[in-house]
DNA sequence: TTTATATATGAATATTTGTTTAACTGTTCA
DNA sequence: TGAACAGTTAAACAAATATTCATATATAAA
């Protein structure tokens, strides 16, 4: 495929795009870091990882401390937990989350530094 | 406001909440770590990112090398432009785009690093 | 000037996403 | 049992988003 094919465009530096063409990342982990960063890209997310980096706490406790409904935050739990980011345990009719593992714990806090610059 | 007008549950343990409360992000800060993850988010944009982490290209480029319109990849700079991820400069028609500072070098390589785990 | 071209932008569209509401599980304890 | 409750889930909806298509702007070259 050539460019004409692509962007009907003339002109291009055909040496600086294929140098930065070989050092391209792979499609897989392009893709594990746009996903990755997606799921921190809501407030309501960074929220809840952020006090579970703090203590495990159990849905009501994260519905109270947010001040959002029940349903929003299991909704936002399952999306955590279906990404490995998240982990629980059951109590009774309690469920108690807590971050998956340490890997979890240094996004937030790389995420915290990077913010405060 | 109590836990009653929020979540209709009666089980909150208050004393682990007010703890973890009182540790809590403020929201500009949780809304910044939102905000940049957010434009991690998208595959096309890492991508931007990353090639412009090898090497200054211009629009044409990009769309070349990632195989996209330029349409597409202009909407996309601007994204990217708009939050200060990127700078360029214009030569006659063309314009060189760049990452903005080191700052954001680091951005990539923090998520490449993490994405290899 | 005209023409070609590099980039930007606006409108339209399809898709994804976050929250709400309501209903449904599953567990506890009277 | 059955009432109360923690949590999940499904459907619905509004808002946000990525890309495309068509057009506009700006510069260069003829």
């Amino acid at each position: 495929m050539n460019r004409e094919d692509i962007c009907e465009i003339k002109y291009v530096n055909e040496k600086a795009v294929q140098k930065v063409k070989s050092k391209m990342l792979d499609d897989e982990t392009i893709l594990k870091i746009a996903n990755t960063s997606k799921i921190l890209g809501d407030p309501t997310r960074v929220k809840i990882l952020f006090a579970l980096s703090q203590k495990e706490l159990c849905v009501c406790d994260l519905a109270y401390l947010l001040g959002m409904t029940q349903s929003a935050i299991s909704h936002q739990l399952r999306v955590l937990r279906s990404n490995n980011l998240v982990k629980f345990r059951k109590e009774g009719k309690i469920v108690y989350y807590s971050l998956a593992d340490e890997h979890v714990v240094k996004l937030i806090e790389m995420g915290v530094e990077h913010a405060k610059e």
